[in-house]
DNA sequence: GCACCAATGTAGACATCGACTAGATAACGC
DNA sequence: GCGTTATCTAGTCGATGTCTACATTGGTGC
């Protein structure tokens, strides 16, 4: 609090609950090393941890752009400099979290049997842990209404099916396919992860349909994408 | 326009765009046959009809308490005599909502085929057809942090699962299933529709993998339950 | 060194929103 | 008729997103 600054006659507002927060990490990323700067140092990163901090708490519907603005410790006009309105902070933070699905995904291939069908239940299972581990991410990233469809947005976005598109293809020629109904094959398999991990997170009904616990999670998730895989039907359940 | 009753001197607001919205409806629901009554007649009604209006022009983000009191030709704090707050209204109109989604499940299955399986698929297709026919309705009825878990709204929203449930019980009577892995059954085909539905609403990506077309539609979501029923796993895929 | 400039942040304004309140009006039971 | 209750209006409050004017800073060119 003391500061070897000038005392500024506006007095800017950077108060305590801006490092509060993230005391070491924020002040460390600043520039200058003086703790009460006029400038922030690295506010667009700040406002994005703001955001999955609010997004937490709050939920989507929660989250505001002068509530970020707060936790970073900045005027509720500075967002703007960086995000241009909120569509563009939440649109920056989806973009974010699907490259964050798209690392989670290639680690789980990476750690899988290189076998095509396990390569496509890592996926999967990447897909709906993603989706367990970050709720509120994940149900933004399909809100387009608070989003805008920037070229980022869309590239990133198109990872997961191509994840997906991938395994189904490999099993395909595993199998010894013919490449036809990979548009079916693929949408299939999309559909039984992101249902699953839709109808986790917002139907209190299906949880009960579900074991709980991670492991029997993956396991049932195993199961229903096995089902789905032709070549595996015979073996897909015991009755 | 011609009032037969004495002139308020607070001139309520009743103004045209009231009528505009459903002229002879609103109009013909009200008790007074008098057209610029103090009382609307039928509030309650005639805010959840504009919900739908605005729904359908806004989506869910843009739907306003204001507005839809706007269109109602009522001033903004009479909504809350009927539905309290803003939650309420968006928790009737899903309570609504997912009855109708009952009523087209119980319609589809009637005119369906009674052999198990067309029961479950008719349930199933009574599902995507809902949701891609009233979108903004679908994605509301499960967002829960705008809706109030009243016990009508819960059990009204149980009812989808009870349809699949019967099916899938179904299935397996008419199979000589011994009535295990039923949860796992259900949660199959309420994940393969609810997916289905979800990502042909939400991803633009996904509805270029199926054909376009209420009956190719159709034809697809058939497939994928084909699929997901063990008994007909032999003739699911020509391949 | 130094003046200038673009980037970044502050502060205030405005319209709109949800919620609350007091009071006006109408409908209904007695 | 009369009182009670339900319904509706209008005003208010704090909060929000966006816009604008202005302050501060760090860097660039000279």
């Amino acid at each position: 609090m003391s500061s070897s600054k000038k005392a500024s006659p506006k007095a800017p507002l950077r108060k305590a609950a801006a490092r509060k927060a993230k005391q070491s990490g924020a002040a460390a990323r600043r520039k200058s090393a003086a703790p009460h700067s006029y400038h922030h140092g690295d506010l667009r990163q700040a406002l994005l941890d703001a955001t999955e901090a609010v997004l937490l708490e709050k939920g989507v519907d929660g989250l505001t752009l002068r509530e970020c603005a707060r936790r970073a410790g900045v005027s509720h006009g500075a967002p703007a400099h960086h995000f241009g309105d909120v569509r563009g902070l939440l649109t920056a933070f989806s973009t974010i979290s699907y490259a964050l699905l798209d690392a989670r995904m290639c680690a789980e291939r990476s750690a899988a049997n290189p076998a095509p069908m396990d390569q496509l239940i890592a996926t999967g299972i990447a897909y709906v842990e993603f989706a367990l581990a970050h709720p509120a991410r994940f149900r933004l990233m399909f809100r387009h209404e608070r989003l805008t469809a920037t070229p980022s947005l869309l590239e990133t976005g198109a990872r997961s099916y191509t994840h997906l598109r991938e395994c189904i293809e490999q099993i395909d020629a595993a199998e010894g396919g013919d490449g036809t109904l990979l548009n079916e094959k693929t949408a299939l398999a999309w559909t039984l992860v992101h249902g699953f991990a839709t109808l986790l997170l917002d139907s209190q009904g299906f949880t009960l349909l579900v074991p709980p616990g991670k492991a029997a999670v993956r396991g049932f998730l195993d199961r229903l994408l096995h089902l789905s895989s032709p070549g595996y039907r015979a073996s897909a359940l015991p009755e």
